[in-house]
DNA sequence: GCAGCTTGCATCGTATACATTTTGTATTAC
DNA sequence: GTAATACAAAATGTATACGATGCAAGCTGC
């Protein structure tokens, strides 16, 4: 609804930024600081605020200014719980309905992705990863499940930070795995193939919840020197 | 995130209106007028319409104001192809995690809800039908489904406009068996019967359904006065 | 010394005035 | 007569000023 620049750059550096978690989530968000750092007046300024809010991005409270959107404990179980429901259905969805420059557009954020991925710029993988399940959500058609996918993405990318910057060659299989199966997926959308996509959805989702359930849950510390040498060894 | 009671009863009045058609979907909003009525400023008012913007009710466009969101055919093909899946799992997690004063709430609809209906309210039993699912909604404490199911509720709401308004003794013996429905759904929660409660959705989904896509498409007009005859009596 | 109140500051919410964009209409050129 | 352009009017987008609210520190009374 904006067409000022400033107020659009605005709005994508927000999310960028609250995606990127350079916002951590709960961080307060003060009108001023936020319009002098922009460029742009209150009015405009609170209106990409409201739109964040209806987004998902953050959360306002009267008279209390907005903040980042939480990402408590209760929340992520239902994330968890919700994620391979939505993702498998809008992968089956935008095989059967992707349409013209679509696939294309996925293309080149795959290739913007799989170079981020290599150049181990960890928070610019994670917005082409972000970009990349967003627009099959677009193919997808449905503006209802996108709504769950968007908000679905927004925690998703948040906790997917430590994920691009492997510190191990295990890990570093598990991103090209993914890569893999990003340019799996494309074919199976580019032949149409409704139940293949499906399956490869859900693959792709086991690959991720196991790297995010580290995130929630790391390794624990070793309890003394002994055990953080068996440890290195076992890995 | 308003405090005022004015800008308050404005985004509920606009939910309202939209929901009961009496804003036709595709109708423009001209924000001067809607100040007018609703004794505010055009600030405020336009943060409601950012909003509603948000929760879909209406769309929004640079330099073009503000549209009722539209039904297109499209779109109602999604919607039949969605609204079981959302339903029925929003039912079953409302069973696992209600808690508190919500299914008091949900008792209390469901009593204003069959008071309008019996009164043959058509608007208002559409709009307590439509806060009974929101209701359920909010029990299944899952932020990432509700997205889905607000945006469902919409579109399901504005379809079932007609339903409440039965013209023969059939069409108000259905409206009677969804008002049993949500009684048993209420029942079922009550016992936490997560997979009883994602079946009595499904047959809820059902009965809706049939309404619906008479609503989408009628019964054909009859060729001539014969068949008239004919399908009177076959009812 | 502590509880409760008051005052002051910071921030949010609203109104109004101004700038920009769109749109409809009328005039003119072909 | 048609089409294109220019101007005018209406509607949207933005900036700024003012009033309202919430939080915190300091004061007063017990």
């Amino acid at each position: 609804m904006s067409q000022s620049n400033r107020k659009l750059d605005c709005l994508h550096s927000l999310r960028e930024r609250i995606l990127s978690t350079e916002l951590e989530p709960g961080t307060d968000l003060d009108e001023a600081r936020l319009c002098e750092a922009y460029g742009i007046s209150r009015t405009p300024l609170r209106e990409v605020l409201q739109r964040l809010s209806g987004e998902g991005y953050i959360q306002l409270e009267d008279n209390r200014g907005a903040k980042v959107a939480s990402m408590d404990v209760g929340v992520m179980r239902t994330f968890f719980q919700t994620a391979p429901l939505i993702y498998a259905n809008i992968s089956r969805l935008a095989a059967e309905n992707w349409r013209g420059p679509q696939l294309e557009a996925l293309k080149d954020t795959q290739r913007a992705f799989s170079q981020a991925a290599h150049a181990q710029d960890a928070s610019r993988a994670a917005l082409c990863n972000h970009r990349f399940h967003d627009l099959i959500g677009e193919m997808a058609q449905n503006p209802y499940l996108v709504a769950s996918l968007n908000r679905l993405l927004i925690d998703h990318t948040r906790m997917s930070q430590t994920f691009y910057r492997p510190t191990s060659k295990a890990e570093a299989a598990l991103v090209a795995q993914a890569i893999d199966q990003h340019d799996a997926m494309i074919a199976a959308f580019e032949s149409r193939a409704a139940s293949l996509s499906l399956d490869l959805a859900l693959k792709h989702w086991d690959l991720s919840r196991d790297q995010l359930e580290r995130f929630v849950r790391p390794d624990p510390l070793p309890v003394d020197v002994y055990s953080l040498e068996a440890t290195r060894h076992a890995v």
